[in-house]
DNA sequence: ACGATTCCGCATACAGTGTTCGCGAGGGAG
DNA sequence: CTCCCTCGCGAACACTGTATGCGGAATCGT
């Protein structure tokens, strides 16, 4: 029985009022991810923090993976389409991009979710219709576009979690760290002591103009009109 | 304290020795992980298999995510460096893209691990060590070979994952089937339904071409000489 | 050769997780 | 008004990862 929340309405027809929207409760969850990370966003803590106990929550989520679908949709809601239609297919998927990696930027648990599950819901459908209309002047067959965005989307993924930075603990940041150090001091990894030894004394790039770059890059070998 | 797992010796200098090596465990483990799952990979499940008890595990390993550390760098060590020496650094990037999807075909559970966490161990840093032993010619800054090489690593597992389809169970991949069906239907979002409509008819593209294409495209982006 | 020391294996237990059951109460439809 | 459906939720279950403390074996220093 296929059973999606987004197929399910969020008020049964007969009956009282439930007390909390799913607008509410993903706010609610957000709120928490925003604040002590992915993992405080258990189900004692959001039903606590909305005022009432675990089991109630169920009233309105099937399981926690569709509270986090709940709190990924919210935040694609988040993005703003007002810069498109510029008639530029590629500076229209640039700006995708960059709202994109704006709403990961505010949230950055969001980069968790959005590695591991793929997002399907109101607002994911809202992004992939702009994208695709921003591609509909292509000569390009369905698919090839369907799977542009895809690729766009973990593209900022991967750009913006290295724009963030070692999402780790700073103990396993320091751990790995001494590893890494006594394999470039071993001496049997003579470019990996090179490495290490530049950056440690060079600050990182500028990575503001590396996301342009790579994202324009992949998207024109990925469109170019011999496919 | 910085305590990495590969900086801690597998065998102490006094006392009995222990029963499993870290390969045999990191072996059993995903042996686990290739039958029955990443989840099914639990503290008890593999002290299980190893025949002994969940507590026995900590003696080698600090903790769950230590194991999967193992699991992670074990994958890694089965790549094979002998078709490298090209000459080219182009040509030897791409094989060791595609020697990092076979893994990644081989441990479909691995995709999941890359996508959360930078691997860093001894095989990681073989393979490190090769991608930047291939761009050694080239006039470019070392900060910006790790970059390229960090990009590369999320670009095959972003391809090889959009490869192997949805990792979803068969409800989850049915009800949201389901909910974009009835999106397209519903007519306010004619992008999609149109893309809807050409996968429902034809199959799907042939992956093969797209993986080195996809991956060229980028690294010549990256590595060009104006930086 | 022989203690002293150090480490191994493990039974047990604990805190915390997602999730289910079953009930009483209250609101909406007829 | 009345019936029935739905909501909220206390309590419990099956798990998870992890900590503790012990007996005994292997190794080192002498």
């Amino acid at each position: 029985m296929p059973d999606s929340i987004w197929l399910r309405p969020e008020r049964a027809a007969r009956g009282p009022a439930p007390e909390h929207s799913r607008e509410e409760i993903a706010a609610t969850a957000i709120g928490i991810a925003d604040e002590r990370g992915l993992p405080a966003v258990t189900m004692r803590a959001v039903a606590g923090a909305l005022g009432s106990g675990p089991a109630s929550l169920y009233r309105y989520v099937a399981s926690r993976d569709e509270l986090l679908e709940l709190m990924v949709n919210e935040v694609h809601g988040e993005l703003d389409y007002t810069r498109l239609g510029s008639g530029d297919w590629l500076a229209d998927l640039l700006v995708l991009a960059h709202e994109s990696r704006a709403g990961y930027l505010r949230h950055p648990w969001m980069i968790e979710l959005a590695s591991t599950r793929v997002a399907v819901g109101p607002s994911a459908m809202d992004f992939l219709e702009h994208a695709l209309a921003a591609m509909s002047t292509l000569d390009v067959d369905a698919i090839t576009k369907l799977e542009t965005v895809g690729l766009l989307g973990g593209m900022v993924v991967m750009l913006t979690r290295a724009e963030l930075g070692d999402q780790q603990s700073p103990e396993v940041q320091q751990a790995r760290a001494a590893y890494v150090g006594a394999v470039a001091a071993e001496g049997r990894h003579p470019h990996l002591a090179a490495v290490v030894f530049a950056a440690a004394s060079g600050p990182a790039a500028p990575t503001e103009p590396l996301f342009d770059r790579v994202v324009t890059r992949m998207l024109t070998g990925l469109l170019r009109a011999e496919g």
